[in-house]
RNA sequence: GCACCCGUAGCUCAGCUGGAUAGAGCGCUGCCCUCCGAAGGCAGAGGCCAGAGGUUCGAAUCCUCUCGGGUGCGCCA
């Protein structure tokens, strides 16, 4: 149930009914006419722009339209009030009853909020992706709560959404794991060894190591790399992949799947993504002009062979092999991709980090080319987070050993605090994350706001249940129609905005709407609380009174149903109580 | 040099894909707080929406340019 929906049907239905009797011209376009709440709510309860936007298209005053359908929409019992203001804006006060049936159809209805405006379109979100050479660090993080939560947000909006882990454990940066890996095998069997660049030092690998030796025992000391190295890769990603999903779950974040570089090779899907474009003529040999302004010291030109993704709105084309014949990073990524299209997706959605903001219009146009623009790809960068401690910027430093970890985040925030809080800005917004400020338990907090209104519900509820019945089923069914103070309208006012707000969040792929509508909501939920210190008729709890008790706590739990429903989209799990 | 992201109150940021008098938190000022659950509530000050043009009934929002910040820029992924 989507109020705001069911109004502008209404004014769907009446506008057709003016073209009907002739007040408007036939062949008019209703799409554009948006029904919506007003910025202020002096000007009622909804408003709609229909009078304006199809002034011009019926050549009409908008006035001289707005007059018409307010006319039209004061036969509808359930709107009060249908005036004209301002250039032609049609304001609306609905009927009390209209508002009580938001607090039933939330409270009965477990999908209250859910939309199907998905359609069930086939929705593949690919992200974090991160190389398997080490654990997770901050940055893997955000990206991984935001690819979860949009993911979970288009699943509530209706969409069929599958979530994938793109493994990249085809290039070089494997070998130098498996180096590395092999380095700490030989600490394990006594030795001394030297990391040096080009290897990774983390004592994450220590561990691998000697499982290295409790599987091969001293098979590989000695010999050299023809003999070991492709085992120990092979050992070596699935370790770090055990990390990392490992670290993933510890973060609430669940794959549908995972999807391995390294199977692209030897199998012929490379050559067969190549041989696509092709054969769209995409595909040729040449040189590329050196960049720009920045010439890089050893730059010479080199035939190589090219993928034409200019003719699909990137700005160069773009190398798929070397110079040596061997493919770029370029090649596995456009198959991979195609693999996504031959699989029979809808759309894609790709969650990167902003370091990797350069590669959107490549990959744009190799989906673009493989899917003969069929397929829209969308790409979300993830900006930076900046860290504090209590207030001072956190420099993070590979060598120093503060380098910042999901798992060292998780540990001492909690998998919650840090999902919630880093939906609170907008993906492509850099983020600051601060270690105690996050924990707080103030109202600046909205973690800990949103949750203490979820809290506070549970606790009146608590009270109440000592002398009503106050089951979700039981208030389902309660007479709310005593719920008439302007601050419990406007709480269940917001609790009617709910299923909108999930259609704008999911139709602009943006998660942290949510988290400030919980915010809202929270605040307004405050709000009637701390009304009810000074107005004993607005307090939750009306002793002894049970049915006017059982009214005011179905609304609250409406509010708190909501918040879960929210919370949930975010992946994260309410607290029953603040402790 | 080019591309992408960004520029909104002193600070950190929202702003519902073009709507009405641009909002919230912090900070500041002034009241209130023996109140169902304390970790506060109410009110006020504070703005050339970086700047300049353009599109139209109407622009923080769309287009162009300028300024300022971030990121990236063949044979690394």
């Amino acid at each position: 149930m989507n109020l705001f929906a069911d109004i502008r049907s209404r004014v769907l239905t009446c506008l057709d009914a003016l073209v009907a009797e002739g007040i408007l011209p036939e062949g008019l376009d209703f799409a554009n006419a948006a029904v919506e709440p007003p910025r202020d709510a002096a000007h009622g309860d909804m408003a709609t722009n229909a009078a304006m936007v199809l002034a011009k298209p019926a050549k009409m005053n908008p006035r001289a339209i707005a007059e018409a359908l307010a006319a039209k929409l004061q036969e509808d019992a359930d709107i009060v009030v249908a005036e004209v203001a301002g250039p032609g804006f049609l304001n609306m006060r609905l009927a009390p009853s209209v508002w009580h049936g938001v607090v039933k159809a939330a409270l009965g209805d477990p999908s209250y909020g859910q939309s199907t405006m998905g359609q069930g379109i086939k929705t593949m979100v690919e992200y974090v992706s991160a190389n398997p050479t080490g654990p997770l660090h901050v940055g893997h993080t955000r990206g991984a709560v935001f690819g979860d939560a949009l993911a979970r947000l288009l699943d509530y909006a209706g969409y069929d959404v599958t979530k994938e882990y793109y493994i990249n454990d085809g290039g070089a940066q494997v070998d130098v794991l498996a180096r590395s890996v092999y380095l700490r095998y030989l600490e394990a069997h006594g030795q001394d060894v030297a990391f040096e660049d080009g290897t990774y030092p983390g004592d994450y690998l220590i561990p691998v190591g000697e499982a290295l030796k409790g599987k091969v025992g001293d098979a590989y000391v000695g010999e050299g790399e023809d003999v070991w190295l492709v085992d120990v890769r092979e050992f070596a990603t699935e370790k770090m992949m055990d990390l990392i999903r490992a670290d993933l779950a510890a973060l609430g974040v669940t794959m549908d799947s995972f999807f391995s570089e390294k199977s692209l090779y030897g199998t012929g899907l490379i050559e067969d993504a190549i041989a696509d474009l092709d054969a769209k003529g995409l595909i040729y040999r040449g040189v590329l002009e050196p960049p720009k302004g920045k010439m890089p010291e050893d730059w010479e030109p080199r035939e190589q062979t090219l993928f034409k993704s200019t003719a699909h709105g990137d700005d160069v084309d773009r190398p798929v092999q070397k110079s040596d014949g061997s493919w770029t990073y370029f090649a596995p990524d456009i198959a991979y991709h195609y693999d996504k299209v031959k699989r029979g997706y809808d759309q894609l959605i790709d969650v990167f980090g902003a370091d990797h903001g350069g590669y959107v219009k490549r990959m744009k146009a190799a989906v673009s080319a493989l899917s003969d623009g069929n397929v829209p790809l969308d790409i979300k960068l993830t900006q930076l987070v900046k860290l504090y401690k209590d207030g001072e910027p956190f420099k993070m430093s590979k060598r120093a050993g503060t380098f910042v970890t999901l798992r060292d985040v998780v540990d001492q925030v909690g998998a919650n605090v840090t999902r919630f809080h880093m939906l609170t800005r907008k993906n492509d917004a850099p983020l600051d994350f601060d270690f105690d400020k996050v924990l707080e338990q103030s109202k600046d907090n909205p973690v800990f706001y949103v949750n203490y209104a979820y809290a506070r519900v549970n606790s009146a509820v608590g009270k109440a249940s000592a002398f009503a019945d106050v089951s979700d089923a039981t208030l389902a069914g309660v007479d709310v129609s005593g719920l008439t103070h302007d601050a419990e309208l406007a709480l269940i006012k917001k609790l009617a905005e709910w299923p909108r707000l999930v259609e704008i969040a999911a139709k602009g792929q943006e998660p942290h709407r949510i988290a400030f509508y919980l915010y809202d909501l929270a605040s307004e939920f405050h709000g009637l609380y701390h009304q009810g210190n000074s107005d004993e008729s607005l307090r939750f709890v009306q002793d002894g009174d049970s049915e006017t008790t059982q009214s005011k706590i179905a609304l609250i739990r409406a509010v708190a149903i909501v918040i879960s429903h929210g919370l949930g989209i975010l992946g994260v799990t309410p607290a029953e109580e603040m402790r």
